[in-house]
DNA sequence: CTGAAAGCGCTTACAG
DNA sequence: CTGAAAGCGCTTACAG
C-alpha cells in the first residue's frame, strides 16, 4: 500500500548531481547560481520520479514545521466554529501551512488546556491559535506564551497576545440606524439576560444607534433568555409598548419574536419589522419572511489569526503588531425581507 | 520567545546515561531491561528539564507521523461537519494522534482534491479521512489509495476503501413506527425533491415503517424543496388529505410544516404531530413545541473513521475490515414535544 | 543492564 | 557553478 517513494537522493542520482544541487534547484535557494542546464536536468528527474520533499524531514532540519495549531473551544456547541476553522484553514493553505486542530472545553481546569497546547508544542507547531466563543478577557494557558500565538474571541488578561474580536457594538448600532433610516422611531430591543460580553456590546450598540438617530429608548428594552422562548416572552412584553420594529439580541430570539408578532396578528414586515443578530444558519432563511440580521466575521477572524501568526513567525516587529491590539472586525448587516418602513409613515 | 528546549541529549547528560537508555526508559521499549535505579534517574532528569520528545524527529525516524489528515467537503455549508470533525479529533486525541484538516469543495475538478491530499501526503500523514456530505458513490481521488484511508458519507466506486454511512432508511422507519405506536394511522411524508441518496433512503424508510405498521401510504406523500418553503408547500398539500402526523424529510421542511399547521388552525401536537430529520441545531429547540426528529451520527462517523484508520495503520487484516463494508451507523430518534397521540383516539 | 553508531530525509554553511 | 559533510532530534539494531 505504501510503496517506496523517491527521496532527494534518488533525484540526485537520477540527474547525476549532488543532493545539495537538487535542494538548491527545487527550493530556488537565494544567492545560489545553478546553470540552467543542470537545473533542467534536476527538474526533469524530480518530475519523472514523482519526487515530493518529505516535510517532516525538512521541518526537523529547518526547525519550522509549517504547521499551525488551532484550539477551538466548544466547536461542538457553537455552530459558528466551523467558519472559524474554514477561514483559518483556507488562509493556511494559501500560505502553504497545515492546520491541525484540537477541541477544547471552556476552561474546565486550566491543566486540560495546557495539555492540549502541549500536544501541539510536541509537534513543533510554528504557532497556536486559541479560539473561544466570545469572552471578554481570559487567562491564557501559560504555555501558550512559548510560541507565537493569536486569540480569537477574547483578549488575554496580560494583553500580550494579539487578539481579534467582532465589533458587535458597531454592528448593533448599524442595524438600528438602518431601521431609523427606514423611518422607524419606536425601535425596541429584546435583550439577553445572560451575563456575557455580547449582551453588553449589543445593548450598547442599540443605545448608540438610537442616540445617533436622535431617538428615545426609554421603556423599549426588555430582556429574556437568549433562545426562542426568551425572545417570545420579551417580545410580548415589548409589543405592549407599540414599537414598529424589534431588534433581537440574536436570531434564536427573533424566532420567538416572529411567533409573538403572529399571535398579536401583526404581519412582518408590514406591521412590524424584526431584525436579529448572528446570521445563524439555517434560521434566517427558514423564517417567513426571511430575517434581516447582523453577521459575525467568523471566517475573517480565522483568516486574520493565521495571517497574524505568519507575520509573527516571520519576525515582523511584534511591537507594531501589538500596537493595534485588540483588532476588531466589522459585523455587517445582512439584509433580507423582515424590514419595511413603518405602516404609519415617516414621523417627521 | 522560543527559548531552547531540552533534548534527549540533555536528559542523557543530566542523568549520566546514554541517549539509548533515555529512549528505552521513556518509551518503555519492550524486550529491554533497565535497572530501576537508572530508570528513576532518567525520569527525574527528564522531569527536571521539562523534556518533551520532538515528535517531528521521532516521526522521521519511525516513519510514522502519528498524524491523520481529514479532508472535509464543504464544511462551510454543512452545519454538521463540525460534529464529524469533533468526533474524529476526540478519537484521535484518545489515541495520541493529531488531526490535521483541509476543506474541500465538492469535486470541482478532481485535481483539486488530489492536490489537497498530496499536501497531506507530503506531511507523511499515516492515514487520510475523506468526508463528504452524503453521496452514494464517489470516485475517490487516485492518490487516496497510497495510504490507509477511510470514507465518511460515501462509498468508493472501487469498493476498496472502508466507508461509513448513516442508516437513514432505518432511522426514518423507526420514527414512523414510533408514530404508529402512538396511535397514528394517517402518517404523511413531506418528501424532498432533490436527487440525493438521502431523498431515497428516507422515503424508503417511511414506506418500510408504514408497511411494518400495516398502514397504507397511498396519497400520503408530497415532495417539495428541502427547505422551509418547500416544507410549507408540501404540508399544505398534505393537510388536505387529513393526516394526523407529518414526517418531514428534514428539520428545515418541518419549520414550514409548523407554519402550514398554524395557518390551518391546527395545534401541534394535539391536532397534528410533526417530526423532522437531521436534528439540525438550532431548529428543534427553537420551534414551539420543540421538534421530535432523527439525528445523524456525525460524531460517531468521525470517531469511527479514526479508529478504522488506526486499525489499518497498525496492520489489522484489511480483508476482515473490508468484509463489513460499508459500515452503517444508526440514526436515533430524538424525542421532544411535537408528537402526541392523535385526537381521534386509537383507530382499532 | 547499558552504550556507540547508524540513519530517517532533508538543508545549509563552507570549500573549491 | 557544484559538492562533501555536518546535523536537526530522535529510535533501533547490534554489541558487549
Amino acid at each position: 500500500m505504501t510503496e517506496k517513494t523517491a527521496g532527494i537522493r534518488d533525484v540526485a542520482a537520477h540527474a547525476g548531481v549532488s543532493q545539495t544541487t537538487v535542494s538548491h534547484v527545487l527550493n530556488a535557494t537565494p544567492h545560489t547560481r545553478v546553470s540552467e542546464d543542470t537545473a533542467a536536468r534536476v527538474r526533469a528527474a524530480a518530475e519523472e520520479l514523482g519526487y515530493r520533499p518529505n516535510r517532516l524531514a525538512r521541518g526537523l532540519r529547518t526547525q519550522a514545521s509549517d504547521m499551525i495549531g488551532l484550539v477551538t473551544e466548544e466547536i461542538a456547541t457553537t455552530p459558528h466554529a466551523g467558519r472559524i476553522i474554514l477561514g483559518a484553514q483556507e488562509e493556511a493553505s494559501r500560505r502553504n501551512l497545515t492546520l491541525a486542530i484540537i477541541n477544547s472545553v471552556l476552561n474546565p481546569e486550566p491543566e486540560v488546556d495546557a495539555a492540549q497546547i502541549q500536544a501541539f508544542l510536541d509537534r513543533q507547531v510554528d504557532g497556536i491559535i486559541y479560539a473561544t466563543v466570545y469572552h471578554d478577557v481570559i487567562v491564557a494557558p501559560e504555555n501558550l506564551r512559548s510560541r507565537p500565538a493569536a486569540l480569537i474571541g477574547a483578549r488575554d488578561s496580560a494583553g500580550a497576545i494579539p487578539a481579534v474580536l467582532p465589533d458587535e457594538r458597531a454592528g448593533a448600532a448599524a442595524v438600528v440606524e438602518m431601521l431609523a433610516r427606514a423611518g422607524h422611531r419606536r425601535i425596541a430591543f429584546a435583550a439577553s439576560a445572560e451575563d456575557v460580553p455580547a449582551t453588553r456590546g449589543r445593548l450598547l450598540g442599540y443605545l448608540d444607534g438610537m442616540q445617533a438617530a436622535g431617538l428615545p429608548s426609554d421603556d423599549l428594552v426588555a430582556a429574556g433568555t437568549a433562545d426562542a422562548r426568551g425572545g417570545y416572552r420579551a417580545s410580548l412584553e415589548l409589543l405592549d409598548r407599540f414599537p414598529t420594529a424589534v431588534f433581537c439580541y440574536n436570531d434564536r430570539m427573533a424566532v420567538g419574536a416572529y411567533r409573538a408578532a403572529g399571535e398579536r396578528g401583526l404581519v412582518i414586515p408590514a406591521d412590524l419589522s424584526i431584525v436579529g443578530f448572528d446570521d445563524q444558519a439555517p434560521i434566517p432563511d427558514s423564517l417567513f419572511p426571511t430575517l434581516t440580521t447582523v453577521s459575525l466575521p467568523h471566517y475573517e477572524m480565522g483568516a486574520w489569526a493565521v495571517s497574524k501568526l505568519a507575520d509573527l513567525i516571520h519576525g515582523k516587529d511584534e511591537e507594531t503588531l501589538l500596537a493595534e491590539h485588540p483588532t476588531v472586525l466589522a459585523c455587517p448587516v445582512v439584509e433580507r425581507e423582515s424590514v419595511a418602513p413603518p405602516r404609519l409613515g415617516s414621523p417627521e
